[in-house]
DNA sequence: ACCACGACCTGCACGC
DNA sequence: TGCGTGCAGGTCGTGG
């Protein structure tokens, strides 16, 4: 057990792994589920939650969980009173502290703690709870094409498809003279990077978080489209890594995290070569590297 | 067109 | 002990 001082600056916030196990979480319960009651208790969020968003779910079918960048894709199809192919989009986005826990119908459900902003209840009574100290996160609702959304419609590619790969990065960064973590953390280059693995990804690649974007070789883009997507799935599969403020949709504390190579490592030396990692402030962000391994 | 940075918000660690 | 300060970080919006 790593002393509390560790502890707390390792404390990871929703990027995409946590987002992809909260997805995987709430889907195999609420999937197929109606919305029956939608009770919000504090509206104000990154922006309000709209005030007609009870009247927008109640009555509709969740047919279908998505996820863009970090924004969760609630798709939901009308069946009540009438059923027809009118569908919208839920979109919840975590924040930086934001949380979806699903409590089944089982249990009672437990009494609302600070913070608990809003819960939905589906017609077999499980109950979809939304917790978000900060409050950075949103809930809104979207008339399709929700893709089309302002949120949504500059996205680059996703880490796990095709179209992101290293032609599509050289091309991407070729006008970029930007620190290369910064591009890399821009959601219009690429989604689902933010500071804790852009910091794992780019040791893992061997390059310096300042080089200039336009200034890495082809070879070298090819190694960072790995880095990230290795870093991004090794995060995944271990459930997420799991911070103070996370919880996945089950309420269970997340004990897996990522063995960081970089992160909240500053001071501390390289596990690669045994050098002090250094640490730098990048676009406002904790940036560490290794002056030996990364160039 | 591009880029840097402020703002949003709370909880916690830290120093005096 | 208690208080003030700074930091954590995603991402939109703004100003350069």
């Amino acid at each position: 057990m790593p002393g509390a001082s560790t502890l707390a600056a390792l404390r990871p916030m929703p990027e995409l792994p946590e987002v992809e196990t909260t997805l995987r979480g709430i889907a195999s319960h609420a999937v197929g589920r109606t919305v029956s009651e939608v009770r919000v208790h504090e509206h104000r969020l990154r922006w309000p939650i709209p005030t007609d968003l009870p009247e927008r779910l109640i009555g509709r079918k969740l047919v279908r969980l998505d996820r863009r960048s970090k924004y969760l894709l609630f798709r939901l199809r009308q069946v009540r009173p009438v059923s027809s192919d009118r569908e919208g989009t839920l979109l919840v986005h975590l924040g930086m502290t934001g949380s979806l826990r699903w409590y089944s119908a089982d249990a009672a459900l437990p009494a609302r703690r600070t913070h608990d902003h809003v819960d939905i209840r589906f017609d077999d009574d499980g109950v979809l709870r939304y917790h978000d100290p900060r409050r950075f996160g949103a809930i809104l609702w979207l008339d399709d094409p929700a893709d089309e959304h302002p949120l949504l419609a500059k996205l680059g590619p996703e880490p796990f498809t095709p179209e992101f790969n290293a032609r599509y990065l050289q091309q991407a960064l070729a006008s970029r003279s930007t620190a290369i973590k910064l591009a890399l953390m821009n959601n219009a280059v690429v989604v689902g990077v933010g500071n804790i693995y852009a910091n794992e990804a780019l040791f893992r690649a061997g390059i310096r978080p300042t080089r200039a974007s336009n200034r890495i070789s082809r070879a070298r883009l090819e190694r960072l489209v790995e880095a990230v997507r290795q870093t991004l799935s090794e995060a995944i599969a271990k459930g997420g890594s799991t911070l103070r403020d996370y919880v996945d949709s089950s309420g269970e504390p997340g004990y897996f995290q990522l063995d960081y190579f970089a992160y909240g490592r500053a001071g501390l030396p390289c596990r690669v070569c045994g050098r002090m990692l250094r640490e730098a402030r990048l676009g406002g962000r904790a940036t560490v590297f290794c002056t030996g391994c990364q160039r």
